[in-house]
DNA sequence: TTATTTATCAATCCAAAGATGTAGGACAAA
DNA sequence: TTTGTCCTACATCTTTGGATTGATAAATAA
């Protein structure tokens, strides 16, 4: 099969020459896969990626000069149309999950053995994501974590259900940073009918002013939140 | 091996009855598994989870009458030290993201053979967390989609950036929903001061109230955040 | 029908927040 | 030493926010 298809161009980058010379030569005895270039330096490695326009690039994150997830970040700023694979000689439960959070399409560790490195990236190459079943595991278990006490409480008795259609429109509004002023305006209604439906708010969600609410809004569920922890 | 394990006590969900029916009969046939029971309805689920506290339950998440993702996270609540499988006729990226984000230990296709059934459970019973190879891709590229555009923005020049030590403690505690008197109590400064520096921090945020500057906080990875998108 | 809820608006009052200018002391870099 | 940044602090003033009370009209539930 994969003898059949063009060859992959790849960019290796680990700050450990011996590891890099190794999987160098690892890769070159794969026919489907070309070696473009090899750098133990992260900046470097950014500067190969812009000059040669690899298919795929395996990234070493644990290195001391820069750190590789933020290479991998500033890579995929780039929008070179390159996949990376961060390379890790650990299996960190937070490393993985930031590591896919910032984009790279798998995460292999250095311990592994050379086949599943290689079917990593004929998986990576085929475009799909993938990441070895222990570490995906230990991915979730880290993802369901940061989700835990949201899972208690968001289904739970929620003082937001007790806003009235017109006062949620008024928390959204607010929750996008508006004042008095600008509600009114945009709901078509005076200031002091704003003030009203705040006010009901506070009470209702046992707050006492719009900082809190916005707050507890975005900590429950209400609005469209489109980020996560750190 | 697993002849020689404990049996594991298994509850069955799926209000459509062939299915369910077949799959009981598919368990009975493992020595490691014990269906305790079986039924079409997610309410008669929940309930016949607190009764019998099984080890394992399957849980069918397209059910007409009650949603099986709400069934899930209701069960979750109870705190009964169960795993949830969850059984789906679709491979839909965000049914499987709901799926992991509120807790099932799995999620396994009716369409995908039985034998991977068995290995879902098998490995669940263990303690791990299981999800197709195919499917963990389909989740991971909804996963990394949620956060395309902050892997663009984060690392860009953030305004944050540019507040000093002190600036981030006092924004920190707003985002915690302070007031000045609040801020100054905490850090053992005065209300001035306190006013001081947030008015120095609306002006590197370019903000102009404190609700905005918490948002603006928020959504620039700022501070300790625990939610994701909806 | 009668209550209740909801949405609207207003007046008033006080507290809190925000804008602006000034300034001293600590500390680090040039 | 000088310069610059940061943290601290205060005064003053204006604006906004929040609490409270009261009122009208429409829709809805009992």
């Amino acid at each position: 099969m994969r003898e059949f298809k063009r060859q992959s161009r790849v960019l290796l980058i680990d700050d450990n020459a011996d590891h890099l010379r190794g999987v160098k030569e690892l890769i070159t005895l794969e026919s489907s896969y070309d070696v473009v270039g090899a750098t133990t330096s992260a900046n470097m490695g950014i500067n190969l990626a812009k000059k040669y326009r690899p298919d795929i690039i395996l990234m070493d994150i644990n290195m001391p000069e820069k750190d590789g997830l933020q290479a991998i970040q500033e890579i995929g700023k780039l929008d070179l149309d390159v996949r990376v694979i961060a390379l890790s000689a650990y299996d960190d439960a937070d490393l993985i999950f930031r590591a896919m959070k910032i984009g790279a399409k798998g995460y292999v560790l250095k311990t592994m053995a050379s086949a599943q490195l290689i079917y990593a990236m004929d998986e990576v190459a085929a475009g799909k994501i993938y990441l070895p079943t222990a570490l995906t595991s230990r991915f979730f278990e880290y993802f369901q974590n940061s989700f835990k006490e949201e899972a208690k409480t968001s289904a739970e008795e929620n003082l937001l259900s007790d806003l009235t259609a017109r006062e949620e429109e008024v928390l959204d509004l607010l929750t996008q940073g508006n004042n008095y002023k600008g509600i009114a305006g945009k709901l078509f209604i005076s200031e002091t009918t704003v003030k009203t439906h705040v006010n009901n708010i506070f009470q209702k969600l046992q707050v006492n002013d719009r900082t809190q609410a916005v707050l507890y809004a975005l900590n429950n569920g209400f609005a469209q939140r489109r980020k996560i922890v750190a």
